[in-house]
DNA sequence: CATTCTTTCTAACAACTGTTTGGTAGAGTA
DNA sequence: TACTCTACCAAACAGTTGTTAGAAAGAATG
């Protein structure tokens, strides 16, 4: 490593790190007041900077939103697919996956908002074509998962699978709205109530005679 | 009824009328492309007339939203009302909820998507402080309605009840993000299956020997 | 027919939007 | 000290926003 080499690499470094501040306080804007309703200066006045002074590291607001939604699904993804990877059965699957998914909203609050509430009319622009991907492969993996639950025995039969789907899916994203990190339940007890709740239901069972 | 009595009815019925068609206009496109998202001008395309026009029949942007989800709010609270008078079991109560709650959506699906999406920005203003009060309403009557499930023994006690709440309340509502009128499943075979996944688990119940 | 009333259009307005340009303070380097 | 580079500011830009005022088309009424 040449002098000039680490020189480079720290200013580089520098400049991402000064981007992820950025980026996570417009992250907090855009999902406290909604994307569109944010303006570039209420991001800036949050960073304690000047609008225009923004785009010396963005190219517009939309990138800045692209920016944060992809940094979250590589996360989300990389987490799943090491999951999906795992070869455990259906059930202990759907279990890691839904773990995962509040660990993530633990990790990118914000981030999860902005893809709940924005995602759909994001989605419209080629841009963020990738957000239609995500979601694709989103739903493959769980019905998919579902169909095997069934097969192995662990899964109800007599329920409507697409609808079973939505049903995890929303169940478990919409809890970003409401969570707090640092609130009077951590992500993982969440996750296990949630997985509780989802599986054996919230009717009470009757004493087995 | 005097003649000129029945006229200015006829005439205020009328423009009811042309106001509830654009109503139901701007709402679909506030639902679709989100609330601030949306100018006058695409509302007023939509309903075949000019930006200005509209201004004929509401004061403002803001009170079409405001005209929009006060109606819902109120045919939805006139049924609880209902279901909460009859009587009923906690569970059964649980369950009419759960129905009418669908039945909802499948009435108001633009104003209920509008309400999930934009309520938590909205509430700030005073002008929709009933956002905030339909709220609590219904964390009460949620709260409430848990506990006296878990006191009759119909659900279980080991669950923590605001989680179960918020979960409930997600799992419903959010339907009205993916539901269309008229699709595969109709709303209330949504809301039977739905009530299946809440109470019982989408686990396969091991036979009882 | 003339008149009135309802609804829409035309045309603008001021404020705000995302974005650009050129300048500048300050730290780092030689 | 002189130079360079990074990160920001100051000020403006063109387009869009919600909104308004006055005119006009058309139906209803007398």
């Amino acid at each position: 490593m040449s002098p000039r080499r680490r020189d480079a690499e720290g200013t580089a470094t520098a400049r991402a790190g000064r981007r992820a501040e950025l980026l996570a306080v417009a992250a907090e804007v855009f999902a406290s007041r909604g994307y569109s309703a944010t303006t570039v200066r209420e991001v800036a006045d949050a960073a304690g900077i000047l609008g225009g002074s923004l785009y010396y590291h963005f190219d517009s607001k939309e990138s800045m939103a692209d920016e944060i939604l992809s940094t979250f699904l590589d996360d989300m993804w990389t987490s799943y697919d090491r999951v999906l990877a795992a070869g455990l059965g259906a059930r202990e699957t759907l279990a890691a996956v839904v773990a995962e998914s509040f660990r993530c909203i633990d990790a990118h609050r914000p981030a999860v908002v902005l893809y709940q509430n924005e995602s759909k009319h994001l989605a419209t622009s080629p841009r963020f074509a990738y957000l239609l991907d995500s979601h694709r492969r989103f739903e493959e993996m769980w019905l998919g998962l579902l169909e095997r639950g069934v097969r192995e025995g662990v899964l109800r039969a007599d329920l409507d699978r697409p609808l079973v789907y939505r049903f995890i899916r929303d169940t478990v994203w919409v809890a970003a709205g409401w969570y707090r990190p640092g609130g009077r339940l951590t992500a993982g007890e969440i996750a296990k109530q949630y997985l509780a709740m989802v599986l054996e239901g919230i009717q009470a069972h009757p004493p087995t005679p």
